[in-house]
DNA sequence: TATTTTTTGATTTACGTACATCAAATTTTC
DNA sequence: GAAAATTTGATGTACGTAAATCAAAAAATA
């Protein structure tokens, strides 16, 4: 049986009183007295039972959400899943809000971060933008004691307790490492459709495919990265221009949002597969034209993962407890045709029962 | 605030005992009362609060996992996740225990699976061989209210409860789109190298593979399948008969196990990156040569993925409750030099404090 | 109607921890 | 050495549910 704060009592030889204060870390214990528990603990293994801690405190998480406003589908599809988190409330004992504020416009972001920090949350989860302000305003919430999380991209020199997203660089460099393998042996120009060179998660793809394209594949020339605001209209306009100045483009790495409007400039094109197509996220829209072939990959990062994990590990943070670190890590999936999973709006199973 | 069981009481009039006598199922309640009751909760929306329910029953799920023994890195590897899952039991309320069965052999499976039904435990992780003796055996266990989940390689036409692993077919299509876009212009056959047919992931993997082989890149010939009983040795020296047998091979495709032997006979080949090799799992020999090139790309299942969903699944049916569809569908991890996960030993951040 | 059987209520204890209160013991200070 | 301050112990209640007991009420049967 696993060892009880009676039996912390009984091998220190306090009371529970006692062993209760040492615990949680209250007031009033000699330190030899403190010793001598901590030591007791040590020695009888005891792990406090979280589920009962929380039951007998009747504790709640409050979490704030904050996320890029506008007609993004990663962003909305992220929202999605914060939302199904927030179904999930009542079992996980998590009260999440959820704001929204305009993209890549850090002083709106600042005054996001300063209104949570005065509701004084049990953490916080954010979609970083990379700025000094905002990274000021995420160590003015470090300071106060409340934990963050970036989501999806990160803050350098911030000093957010952990990162819920992938590995940007190395997404870039797959991206060019399967760019300059599709290709084979074809020649010609590569084109790099990025949303906003402000956020940080755009800068590490570009990085990242720059450097696997100039060692790997310097056959191919690349093109000046086209800043599409992750706007559809807008990159529909960019691309088309960009075809007519260039038409022997060979390949086009999508690294940010706005993929319909790239994938109505490819339409319009025509010429179906004569270009090598790599994106980011996938959404219905990049779902569909890699299906009929217009893209050939779509690099995808689960935003249902990266909500769930920012909870796990916002929770554990607040507790002051480990988490799992594979659990944590996100992975960088890639979607071809072949292995793209089935969709679903739900994400509960017509199951028996409810949800623990 | 959550309703809690004297809400429900309150609601629907009665007692107490008489909710609890409802909630859990026990008999002496007319059939009017138990609707009422039923009725009340529905009303109010009660969900019950399973970590306290929990804490009353002292509950805990003893899990048995069965596993293929030998020397197969990725089952030692999901050997070794089980392991963590072990150390992890204080805080998730689970008693394991690890039984390993030669590998290929389903009559050790079913004398396991057996044995394990008579220990009645909260449910069952298998790595299943697919046979008509053991579908009957699992669904002995499943007769006997036992929760059942294949991991890794399913049994179709058994009552198992839950597949946690990947979409065999997808990775083995998706392995032929790879391998048909890498070889770009080049021709020449395409060999393929499995374990053993007996096992079901094995033979769906090789029908992904030749369907989308012939229907997309019908000019590639497709050599026998080598059979190697995911043995390096026997490995080795079959892949370099092959060698000698068809020295035109440009692609190998390894759907199994045993991919030291490849590697090796790689090695003593020679002439490099000439072949474009597609493996399975990522253990410490297809990093490496992931690395060096001799591997152009690894699918992989993440073990420590499909272990914890494993657990998730059988306490939501211990329980009867829901489960995050998404947060269990196991994903085909693609890797290349590119996005290589870092090694990680340990599973847990070396963090302050302890686990939930 | 009397008797038996079934159903329902009232109450208590338990799970492991948190937290509060008050008294008793010990230590510190003057 | 006495008073004051600090430390420790003893005890009870709470969180939400499970499970048991026994009495009371209601229903079914004779």
């Amino acid at each position: 049986m696993r060892p009880t704060v009676h039996d912390i009592a009984a091998a220190a030889g306090v009371s529970l009183a006692t062993v209760d204060r040492v615990l949680n870390k209250r007031a009033g214990v000699r330190s030899v007295t403190r010793e001598k528990v901590e030591q007791a603990i040590e020695r009888i293994g005891y792990v406090r039972d979280v589920a009962a801690a929380n039951l007998a405190k009747s504790r709640v998480y409050p979490f704030v959400f904050i996320l890029p406003s506008g007609d993004n589908s990663f962003m909305r599809g992220l929202e999605a899943q914060v939302r199904a988190a927030i179904s999930r409330s009542a079992f996980e004992r998590t009260v999440i809000s959820i704001v929204t504020v305009p993209a890549f416009n850090p002083e709106a972001l600042v005054a996001a971060l300063d209104e949570a920090r005065a509701a004084s949350p049990a953490g916080v989860a954010v979609v970083a933008i990379d700025s000094p302000e905002v990274i000021a305003a995420v160590d003015r919430l470090r300071a106060g004691r409340i934990p963050v999380v970036t989501l999806v991209s990160d803050l350098a020199g911030s000093k957010r307790d952990h990162f819920a997203g992938v590995d940007n660089i190395a997404a870039g460099r797959t991206a060019g490492s399967l760019m300059g393998r599709f290709l084979g042996g074809r020649s010609g120009p590569v084109a790099v459709l990025a949303g906003s060179m402000l956020v940080r998660d755009h800068r590490e793809r570009l990085d990242g495919f720059h450097a696997v394209m100039k060692e790997s594949f310097p056959g191919h020339a690349l093109l000046p990265v086209i800043e599409g605001q992750d706007d559809p209209a807008l990159v529909e306009h960019l691309v088309s221009e960009a075809f007519a100045a260039s038409p022997e483009i060979v390949g086009i790495y999508s690294l940010g949002a706005g993929n319909r409007g790239l994938i109505a400039a490819l339409q319009r094109k025509g010429n179906g597969s004569a270009i090598c197509v790599i994106a980011h996220e996938l959404t219905q829209h990049t779902r569909a034209a890699l299906n009929v072939g217009l893209i050939d990959a779509v690099l995808n990062q689960d935003a249902g993962h990266e909500v769930r994990s920012a909870i796990r590990v916002l929770k554990a943070k607040a507790d002051g407890v480990a988490v799992i670190g594979a659990q944590e890590r996100i992975r960088i999936d890639i979607f071809l045709k072949d292995n793209l999973p089935f969709e679903q709006d739900s994400n509960q199973e017509p199951d028996q029962g409810r949800q623990d």
